[in-house]
DNA sequence: CGCATACTTGACGTCATTCAAACCGTGTGG
DNA sequence: CCACACGGTTTGAATGACGTCAAGTATGCG
């Protein structure tokens, strides 16, 4: 499929943002969009084609498999996310839709180009990369030290940011993008405490569970109170 | 002190490699070098004029701090690697000084001219963020699912291979760069319980201590296996 | 309906933390 | 030279949080 970036839901915010019409024309002959169901892998670890990506819709996780086969999710990506190890030989990541996604594709090769030929790009990237890692160091101090309830807390309450459209307002109810399991690979915990703690964070009146995934919030202070800010 | 990029230890390996001797001449004017003893801190997380470095020699880390004052060590920082948060207002981590150690620092702003002009820094920075953020996903895998063992297993691998030569060979006897204080922050445990597995290990018979820092690896392969990779 | 997948709940065990005390090398002052 | 304090470290015993194992309960799908 042919790229249309006039219609790209998040040509605003995406890294090619940042070029100018002609030369995101001259990208857009060079990528293909891609749609992925839930679960579907875009890329596995080990891979030595494994593409780059713009999300446009949906969501994805990078998880690794330890040797006893244990999934640990090290980041989700969200629209206008990019994907893609530039500068390594192989991907060192499992990348998988958490929801059905779209995609905006390219080669490796074709992104190290246009990083040589646009400035701009190379500069975008940057951005996001350093972006990516503050996001990832977040999460590993979260799960560093926090007890299993400050992690859940304060997951949820990220959760509850990013459902909202601005980044500083909560959501009052929201859709949790992940299983149990998954919120368990994510926090370093078992899906039964999760479970659990879901059920503690209920009783004292933090949240209320609406079905498997629904959460609402009752009470975002003593939330982020709990989280341990 | 003014630079002399010259007689640089890492002019090879470091983000400014990739310039031209007149490029780097026209950086060097902009910076300066500083030294840095044991526990001297070269920003503090929430600084707003936070600088930019290259580290030349010695070691630090880049640390949070949370609500309890509990230390949490997100990284550590080699020769020739750069520290900085180009696109954010302010520092969000504290960066302290393992050992004495030599950097060459630069304004935010200074550094953000730089690669609007020369593309390469640019992309050398983005290379260097990704690797950061591989490092930094590493560590997150360690500490989400690993025991304790396991944990202090890999960190003790690690540091053989950092304090090698060659990135794919173990040095057989090596001075650990952090106090149990800092190992403990760095993999989410505590210092009594560093102290015990490490008397663990050597009981195990896969290294020995030597003195308070010094680690003799007496069995690496074992160690690799109970670091679980 | 039957089966699969995800989630919840309970009882029990284990591993890391906590609290407490002792240890060791080093520097300081008497 | 010794006494002493101090930071970093080691060791022990008790506690508790989370994991493990094992049922049991929705919800959805062929």
């Amino acid at each position: 499929m042919n790229l249309a970036c006039s219609t790209c839901p998040v040509k605003e915010t995406a890294a090619c943002a940042v070029l100018t019409p002609e030369e995101r024309d001259a990208m857009a002959t060079a990528g293909r969009t891609r749609t992925l169901k839930r679960g579907e892998m875009l890329f596995a670890a080990g891979d030595e084609d494994a593409a780059c990506a713009t999300l446009l819709t949906g969501a994805l996780k990078v998880s690794a498999v330890d040797v006893d086969g244990n999934e640990q999710i090290l980041a989700l990506v969200h629209p206008a996310g990019f994907i893609g190890e530039l500068f390594a030989p192989f991907a060192h990541h499992d990348v998988v839709a958490l929801t059905e996604s779209r995609l905006c594709i390219f080669a490796k090769a074709d992104v190290e180009r246009a990083i040589e030929e646009y400035p701009a790009l190379a500069r975008a990237l940057l951005r996001r990369s350093q972006a990516d890692l503050l996001a990832t160091r977040n999460l590993l101090e979260l799960t560093g030290h926090a007890s299993a309830e400050s992690r859940l807390a304060a997951l949820l309450h990220d959760f509850a940011r990013a459902a909202s459209d601005s980044s500083c307002h909560l959501a009052p109810r929201f859709e949790l993008p992940l299983t149990r399991g998954e919120i368990a690979n994510m926090l370093g915990l078992t899906i039964e405490t999760v479970s659990r703690k879901l059920g503690q964070l209920e009783d004292m009146g933090a949240i209320q569970r609406d079905g498997k995934r629904g959460i609402v919030l009752r009470n975002p202070e003593l939330l982020q109170e709990m989280s341990g800010r």
